[in-house]
DNA sequence: TCCTAATTAGCACAGCTGTATTAAAACGAA
DNA sequence: TTCGTTTTAATACAGCTGTGCTAATTAGGA
């Protein structure tokens, strides 16, 4: 008989320790031994609860994406102005808060690292760039969007954007503060809208 | 008695087999083995001209910024109108071809790693951002840019598109080829002048 | 209480890591 | 040639890596 206990709950904390790893120290930092010591966990427990390191790193992977979900789903239920809303979804991508700044760090270094394993990790497929189609429809739908404005460059740009400043925003946090990712973002969709 | 021979372009080609080794295994494949067997030579021969593997990488990421830098100052010899200049300057940057594409992507897997290691590696200023500064700067000068540009937010939104396409080429080349880099560079560009 | 399964801790092992050391080879100048 | 320096090769070593294995501990149901 199983305990019903915390299994999956201890799971996201090693998930959740292994992120804070590879914040201090980086993917190399990343050994079995460091995370479960973070974790405050033996080797051998670690090792209960994942099989192996690759496990565990597919398993903090996606929880990296689904803590994005669903902040991201949260703000549908706000009541929002179009604009507002592209705006906020946006800005819960980009790292402007300590929680999206660990989530967008880590998810880039998984990224990194796993494009050298394709051939036993699977790459996840970049919501990032969905999500820019979807906002952008949504906009023109609306009516919102400039006349002058070519739909498939807006994608391409939009979407460079969004990454382009969530590295800027990992790699130089104090030049790069929120406030600077926020005019700048909303600077770029007003120059868009009519 | 010195030999005068190939002892800097030696270096240089243990340095480029780096890049290779980094290329195709990451960052967590540089370890010397694989770099001196890369670079056909020994684990003593490779020690010979880099006393350690610390060593290497900084030689390795300063010649990343000689190339670019290299690349860029041609540009220069050429006649151009300023908003060419601007275009081409930009498209040297961003991994429009194989060379570019290794060097960008060998550039942000140093910066990840260097990262984590900033008390015994300096990490090097950025000169993307400085250079972005200039171009904008160039165009005002040139009575380029429309008027209702703000300097200081286009600078922080040029800067993301680049880094940001990099970022993509270098992730997902077959999705973002050069055709597509160049047609959104001049989009934007298009987009911030008269 | 006892018993069984879940959970933990610890150790062992083979492999890889960076680097130090040492000797051998190659080579240019006398 | 002979000498002295540059260059190469090979080995050794301590430390860390992931993971397999085994025994100890815990805890919940009978």
């Amino acid at each position: 008989m199983p305990k019903i206990v915390n299994h999956d709950e201890r799971k996201n904390t090693i998930a959740e320790a292994m992120w804070r790893v590879i914040l201090d120290k980086g993917m190399e930092g990343a050994t079995v031994r460091n995370i479960a010591e973070e974790a405050g966990l033996s080797l051998g427990a670690l090792r209960y609860y994942f099989k192996t390191q690759d496990d565990l790193l597919v398993y903090a992977m996606d929880l990296v994406r689904e803590r994005a979900k669903k902040r991201i789903e949260k703000i549908l239920l706000q009541s929002l102005s179009p604009k507002e809303l592209v705006i906020a979804m946006i800005l819960e991508i980009v790292p402007v808060n300590t929680d999206t700044r660990i989530e967008m760090e880590v998810w880039f270094a998984f990224i990194a690292y796993v494009k050298h394993r394709s051939d036993t990790i699977d790459v996840p497929d970049d919501q990032i760039l969905e999500m820019t189609e979807r906002l952008l429809g949504f906009l023109q739908d609306q009516q919102l969007l400039k006349s002058t404005c070519q739909m498939e460059m807006e994608i391409e740009r939009l979407y460079g954007l969004i990454d382009g400043i969530a590295i800027h925003a990992v790699l130089n946090p104090e030049r790069l503060d929120s406030e600077r990712i926020r005019k700048t973002i909303i600077y770029h969709i007003d120059s868009i809208c009519r």
